[in-house]
RNA sequence: GGAGGAAUACCCAAGUGGUUGAAGGGGGCGGUUUCGAAAACCGCUAGGAGUUGCAAGGCUCGCGCGGGUUCAAAUCCUGCUUCCUCCGCCA
């Protein structure tokens, strides 16, 4: 959400940033804004102006009536009553108004970086960088559900009898991998500073409509029957959901926090076939990244944090690439994101294992979350990145680091949460 | 889950319809005194949002959150949240 003052100021920057994201149906939101707000700081005006002179002619009833002198004060009420009407007509259209301007400012995009590569859609995303030698197997892959299968470390068919397509069961040695890479990701993080948190993994509906849009929610959001309450599909919802409506003291800046959580998401609309065995699931489990910063330090934080995550996966010989996402794959509300990809060797070719994103003032500015220092009050940056998501990235692990017999290499930093196991051996 | 009680500013706390847009105390800040400090004394201290104005400033909103009643709400009604005490259940 932008600030409405640019808005006001600035209308063509505005507009030309919606052009940049190739969303010209939102242009005559810009004007749409700025007559809606012209009319609601008219109707606040004058509404103001009938509060005060109510609030001067209650506070002399108040007095007349300890003097006792009722007639005059019952004459002073009839002076109220007469503006009552209007104050009241104007009253109805204040909040009304509010709502509209809010509403649009809630589709205008946020202003995007300008290093960000122009283009219409995920087609037109920019590669930065390949790490890690992307490597061709001498032998066909197997699909990654049947070199789990080999490990006996899968079974989707009872998932699907017990809670239906979109679940797993993780078993043995694949089910120890999985811990094993979310423990290795917390200690990385926590190395690099980071504060490990476990936030609550249901969060208010108030909540929910804070940290998404309502379509996120209707396509996203698992609701609990007969309560006021959402499973969360990330932990951004739940650490972000944290600092709604709080002001900080800038020198307790930056949080830098790494959260774990399971992740439950709907998943509604149809998938491609590379998205079915646990690519795209209802549940998932998620080591998350979430910075909270000053202005001036977001951009140097977006920087660390996918590389951390590029870091994270080399540790594990995973290639990976960064991609740039351009401004029309942008969400609105992200002024700057990047994609970290694995390698799939299977398939040869990269696919999506991270985002990393940051929203600047957007969404502090969304859920008020202010920063008070020595140059006044000012909304934070925020940014949000996923340093491993499994099963998902067993998909890549798996397949990266097997061979040709079916066994899978335990990469060093794994060893350790694995009971010193160097590599995996079929079961069958 | 049930029964009671509570929520007021940085902290404690008074306040049950009208010069309370919030007493009093603590803390903090400034001053007097002092070689310096302590003590004492004096003064200031509501954070925030919006709007108007060139500015100084004005106005609106704001007593956990949301509705309502009233000319007027911290105060009355109502829904919710959180905390405390007790009971029940439970990893």
């Amino acid at each position: 959400m932008l600030d409405i003052n640019v808005v006001r100021k600035n209308p063509e920057l505005v507009k030309e940033n919606i052009r940049k994201k190739f969303q010209d149906h939102k242009l005559a939101l810009v004007d749409e804004v700025i007559a809606l707000d012209t009319q609601y700081r008219q109707a606040k005006t004058k509404a103001d102006d009938l509060r005060a002179q109510r609030n001067s002619l209650s506070k002399k009833i108040g007095v007349l009536m300890g003097q006792e002198k009722k007639d005059e004060a019952n004459a002073t009420k009839a002076l109220v009553n007469a503006m009552a009407k209007e104050l009241s007509d104007l009253e109805s259209t204040e909040e009304p108004l509010l709502d509209q301007i809010k509403q649009r400012m809630m589709q205008i995009p946020n202003l995007i970086d300008p290093t960000v590569p122009i283009g219409k859609d995920d087609s037109e995303n920019v590669e930065r960088y390949r790490v890690g030698e992307a490597v061709i197997k001498s032998f066909d892959v197997p699909y990654h559900i049947d070199i789990m299968e080999k490990l006996a470390g899968v079974d989707l068919d009872a998932a699907r009898k017990v809670a239906g397509n979109g679940f797993y069961y993780l078993m043995g040695d694949v089910a120890r991998l999985h811990s094993a890479i979310l423990s290795f990701a917390r200690d990385f993080m926590i190395d690099k500073g980071f504060t490990y948190v476990i936030p609550p993994f249901m969060i208010r509906s108030e909540v929910v409509t804070g940290v998404m849009s309502f379509s996120e929610m209707e396509n996203m959001m698992y609701k609990i029957e007969g309560e006021d309450l959402y499973l969360i599909g990330t932990s951004e919802h739940s650490m972000i959901g944290k600092f709604i409506d709080t002001i900080i003291e800038e020198d307790q800046l930056p949080y830098t926090y790494t959260s774990y959580s399971p992740c439950f998401r709907k998943e509604v609309g149809a998938h491609g076939i590379e998205e079915r065995g646990v690519y795209r699931i209802h549940q998932f489990e998620k080591q998350e990244m979430i910075v909270v910063c000053k202005p001036e330090d977001s951009q140097k934080w977006f920087e660390f944090m996918y590389k951390t995550t590029v870091d994270f996966f080399r540790s594990l010989d995973i290639p990976v690439r960064v991609l740039e996402c351009c401004s029309g794959d942008l969400a609105d509300l992200k002024s700057k994101s990047v994609d970290v990809e694995a390698w799939s060797p299977r398939q040869q070719k990269y696919f999506e294992v991270g985002s990393c994103s940051n929203l600047t003032d957007a969404q502090a500015r969304r859920l008020q979350i202010r920063v008070t220092g020595k140059e006044g009050k000012y909304f934070a940056h925020t940014l949000n990145n996923t340093v491993v998501a499994p099963p998902r990235m067993l998909i890549a692990f798996l397949e990266n680091n097997l061979n040709e017999d079916g066994s899978i290499n335990i990469p060093l930093p794994l060893r350790l949460y694995m009971g010193g196991k160097e590599v995996l051996t079929p079961k069958k």
